[in-house]
RNA sequence: GUGAUUGUAGCUCAGUUGGUUAGAGCGCUUGAUUGUGGUUCAAGAAGUCGCGGGUUCGAGUCCCGUCUUUCACCCCA
């Protein structure tokens, strides 16, 4: 532990990598079959890009690069002598890493509308990186895996964003639930309790809810101007347990007809209206009046997924945002998006042990010899059959032969052809499956054919 | 950013009120076995005790700082 790696930032050994690419390559192959592009950015942005988008609280989380140069003797003598890093911090730094990918694309949208075909479908998987405690499936530098479609209005896009987070949950085996809700009908919800004002501030407190109960939140809630009745009010929306026709009617009432709730719930019954339309589509999902999202761009639908079997905060979320591209100079130009956290999706299933059938190799087959007229010889048939695209390494070193079938045994290869003076004479070779320990002849002229 | 917590061999961990040369299991290397790996047996190698400073005759053990880990806030993938 010389030299321990930077806090929340890690290796990732061969192993580990093989099966992170596991993941990143179901991803991205339901992706492409959605129709979705590659998209790449940098990982350092413009200070400017990136803050005012998160909240203020995603602003103290952004990492901040040094100018180049002598930046320092730059800088005003009051400035330094004011020792407040933040003030300081506009002066030397101008660029930061990428703190979530969704910010980048509506920065690339907006800068090439003349080039992009809309409605604008792209894909983007790279690290992300935040400034943040590290803690159990949290990390400072991650992945994230993100599809948006940017352009298009319509409530087909949630629904198809939602029909590609269950399709890629079910190939990787993990139970999830998701969490469904509107910004829309929150927003009604703070103005009919007179807090509009404060939503932010109103959408964190409800953001807790699934953590802390009610009556433990109430103070917090009279904090930012509640009164007791317009507490127990809220209660009551909030307790709605089942989203149909009835109870939004309730809610709607409750809201005085308020038109922004209603186009929330409308939104809401169209997106599941579209959904039930897949006959073999079976997904835990409900409505969640308490679910808010911390981001403060989105302003539509919302989703959250959490693992239903794990402890685990959410492992992909995403929402409709209708101005973010707005902020670049592009009004106009609705998006909405999903985001899978890869790292956590990873610990979640090394957890579960769904990685048993993950390869950490694509060598099918080890050349092994007892001299070195048989590697010589090896050298020769490894070079035929990589002709043929069938991957195989030839044990470099002259070892015991135990110790190259031990190579090959860690490294979980099926299979090793053994080469001694017998095989050469003979031009009949020695084929060992490791698995089933059955050792085969096999001429060296119907050896292709034998590994395809 | 606030408050805790962790670090001893490659891995998991012992290590007494501070006291000779810091241990175990697994793994690793070699041999039993010079044409065949999952078992067994035998032998062996391996540690600036995270790093830096301090207290002490003496520090893995006590104190301070720092880095890393984990956890609760905060927030989120």
């Amino acid at each position: 532990m010389k030299y321990p790696n930077v806090k929340g930032t890690r290796d990732f050994a061969p192993d580990i990598l093989a099966k992170r690419k596991y993941i990143l390559n179901i991803i991205e192959s339901v992706f492409k079959k959605y129709g979705f592009l590659a998209l790449e950015t940098p990982a350092l942005e413009q200070l400017d890009t990136l803050t005012g988008k998160y909240g203020d609280e995603g602003d103290k989380l952004l990492f901040k690069v040094l100018n180049s140069g002598d930046f320092a003797s730059k800088v005003d003598d009051n400035i330094w002598s004011s020792k407040q890093s933040e003030n300081i911090a506009k002066f030397i730094s101008e660029k930061g890493l990428r703190y979530d990918l969704t910010v980048p694309l509506a920065r690339f949208v907006a800068t090439n509308r003349n080039d992009i075909t809309f409605p604008f479908k792209r894909y983007q998987m790279q690290p992300v990186w935040r400034a943040d405690r590290p803690q159990r499936g949290r990390y400072r530098e991650f992945w994230q895996c993100d599809a948006d479609i940017l352009g298009s209005n319509t409530l087909i896009n949630e629904a198809e964003i939602l029909t590609i987070a269950v399709e890629i949950f079910k190939k990787l085996n993990i139970p999830i639930q998701i969490s469904l809700n509107n910004r829309k009908i929150l927003e009604a919800i703070a103005e009919k309790l007179g807090i509009s004002e404060k939503f932010n501030l109103f959408t964190v407190l409800i953001d807790k809810l699934d953590k802390i109960n009610f009556v433990d939140l109430s103070k917090d809630f009279e904090n930012i101007g509640l009164s007791k009745d317009k507490i127990a009010e809220l209660s009551k929306i909030l307790s709605t347990q089942y989203f149909n026709k009835e109870s939004i009617n309730i809610i709607l009432e409750s809201l005085n007809n308020n038109a922004n709730a209603q186009k929330g719930c409308d939104e809401l019954l169209e997106i599941l209206s579209f959904i039930s339309l897949i006959e073999k589509f079976d997904a835990n999902i409900k409505i969640d009046l308490s679910l808010a999202r911390g981001l403060d761009y989105y302003t539509g639908c919302i989703i959250e997924i959490k693992c239903s079997t794990a402890k685990m905060g959410s492992i992909a979320g995403g929402g409709r945002y209708d101005n973010l591209t707005g902020v670049f100079g592009l009004p106009g130009v609705s998006g909405i998006g999903i985001s899978f956290g890869i790292d956590r999706i990873y610990d979640i299933m090394e957890e579960m042990q769904l990685f048993n059938d993950v390869k950490t190799t694509d060598t099918k087959i080890v050349l092994c010899q007892f001299d070195k007229k048989g590697q010589l010889y090896n050298f020769k048939i490894a070079a035929m059959l990589r002709e043929n695209g069938i991957s195989c390494e030839v044990y470099p070193d002259l070892k015991k032969i135990n110790k190259q079938l031990e190579y090959a045994e860690k490294k979980g290869i099926e299979y090793v052809i053994i080469s001694g003076e017998e095989e050469i004479n003979s031009q009949i070779l020695s084929v060992k499956n490791l698995k089933s320990r059955i050792q085969e002849k096999i001429d060296v002229k119907n050896i292709i054919s034998y590994f395809k």
